[in-house]
DNA sequence: CTGCATACCGGAAACCATTTTCATTTTGAC
DNA sequence: GTCAAAATGAAAATGGTTTCCGGTATGCAG
């Protein structure tokens, strides 16, 4: 099933003056379509009834009911995302708000996501000799903690490193073969930047999750851009670690797969020894 | 907006003859529901479109339109979760399914979310003299730090402890004020529980992330129990972490509310000290 | 500038799906 | 068995959607 707003967005220049206007209030206000008549949507964009009918019709939809349809399913996203300032303080309004920006936060970086640039950051770890992963400061170290976390898991010698001297020091021991995969919410840390620079004249590739066009991306082989606008609650967390946290799912899963029967062996190892001393089902997850 | 299916399953007793065999029909064939009119539901019931209005109608629709609506959009949360696995090995495949997985995860544990321990948590934490945080393994001392993160920004003396031997020596210099926030994805760590059991006597109060039912919860003084099922695919990363990731926000951000002005003013701090050594933007994110 | 062809749009009528009304049937209690 | 209440469907009424068609704007050629 294709999505409506992406055939939009293919047939926009096709499109006349009346049909843009009723584009343009399918994106402003696509919950209004979803619960309003024919005839209401009409009158709000300041068409005929006929026009509305037609413009579904360019879209792909045999009726308008199909359309509105359409639109529900592809808004029920969307409409959460409205709701990303609370409603109120209730807790549990904050909650769904919560929930809202998480949701919104991986969706839109999914959608930013550069395949291509992930594709080659997934060949490279695959193959590292050594992989490092750099970060500093609470959402970026988390990052490589738990890039250790998880690449460790497949096999592959992995090792976080967050403090800047020892950044410098681990990037002065490395060499061809060896990759850094660099997390930086800002981009701009300027002391990890000197690492990476190290560490790339000893030969290692340097991958970086991070804002694009800043100092820590004009510095990496491979640049996984991930640029979420911040929001603007000072009380609120930020919803970049949910980001950069998919990408790196989205990593390990690729190399995983990559690594295929080496990595399930390894798997398979950690659970049993944690099952082994642990007592737990079979069932259990790894990584408790 | 309250989920239909829910509704359904709340009011199913209630049901007469024909409705049922509607609500039989709404489970096995949504998108035939979406894609037919309300003679046509009734014909494959075998009722008439008068009944088919009125069962809308006891599940909260204005009309049959208003339920087409609202099938549709929880028939396309069902399928984004039954894309859950991948449709192919193809890398924006995986990263679709993945998100999907995701989004799952977070919704699901919002909704089983009970709100009267989250909030009896966001209270005695935001009273803490200590706030210590365990856990062990990959995602619960991921979740651990993570705690310390995000609540000594708010001007809460924290610390995490993701060693066994250190909760029991931190639990030992506990007391009454303190409070413990333990996160198990298991729920089966007994030697966290063996610290837990320490601390409780020396008046510290312990609030669990994890499982119902378990050790670990039923050690608890407040359960905010967090119960997902886990995948299938070895080779994909557990969504659980984004659950915690998403109850630990939550609660970060009611503490941040309750403590307020001194939260702020601690946020402040935070930023200006980073802004001060490394020369950022004025508006970038804490936290980096 | 004019005339023509084309595309676009809206009014009104036709059409069709949905809803309401109301009579009938079924169910269940006494 | 009888009655009341609930449930159901037939048919009419309603209201929303679509079709048809004519008017208007736009662009192009002469």
């Amino acid at each position: 099933m294709r999505d409506l707003l992406s055939v939009l967005q293919q047939i926009e220049p096709d499109l006349s003056k009346s049909e843009r206007i009723l584009a343009a209030l399918l994106r402003s206000d696509a919950e209004f379509i979803v619960n309003a008549g024919i005839t209401d949507v009409a009158e709000r964009a300041g068409v005929s009834p006929p026009t509305v009918t037609r413009f579904c019709r360019r879209l792909g939809c045999e009726s308008y009911t199909a359309f509105k349809v359409q639109v529900a399913q592809v808004t029920f996203a969307g409409t959460r995302y409205l709701t990303a300032n609370a409603a109120s303080d209730a807790p549990s309004d904050i909650a769904d708000s919560l929930l809202a920006q998480f949701q919104d936060a991986a969706a839109r970086t999914r959608e930013a996501l550069d395949m291509e640039s992930v594709l080659a950051a997934a060949d490279a770890i695959s193959t590292a000799k050594l992989l490092a992963a750099f970060g500093a400061g609470g959402t970026s170290s988390m990052i490589s903690d738990e890039i250790q976390n998880r690449f460790f898991r497949l096999g592959l010698r992995t090792v976080s490193v967050t403090d800047h001297a020892m950044q410098l020091m681990q990037a002065a021991t490395m060499r061809t073969g060896d990759v850094i995969v660099a997390s930086s919410v800002s981009g701009r840390n300027l002391q990890m930047v000197r690492a990476l620079e190290a560490a790339k004249t000893y030969g290692a590739v340097v991958i970086a999750l991070t804002r694009p066009a800043r100092p820590v991306a004009d510095h990496a082989d491979i640049t996984i851009a991930i640029d979420l606008p911040e929001g603007e609650n000072i009380l609120r967390p930020s919803t970049s670690r949910y980001a950069f946290l998919f990408v790196t799912d989205l990593l390990a899963t690729l190399v995983a797969m990559r690594r295929g029967d080496e990595a399930r062996e390894n798997l398979r190892r950690v659970k049993y020894q944690l099952s082994n001393t642990r007592d737990l089902d079979d069932k259990e997850a790894l990584g408790d």
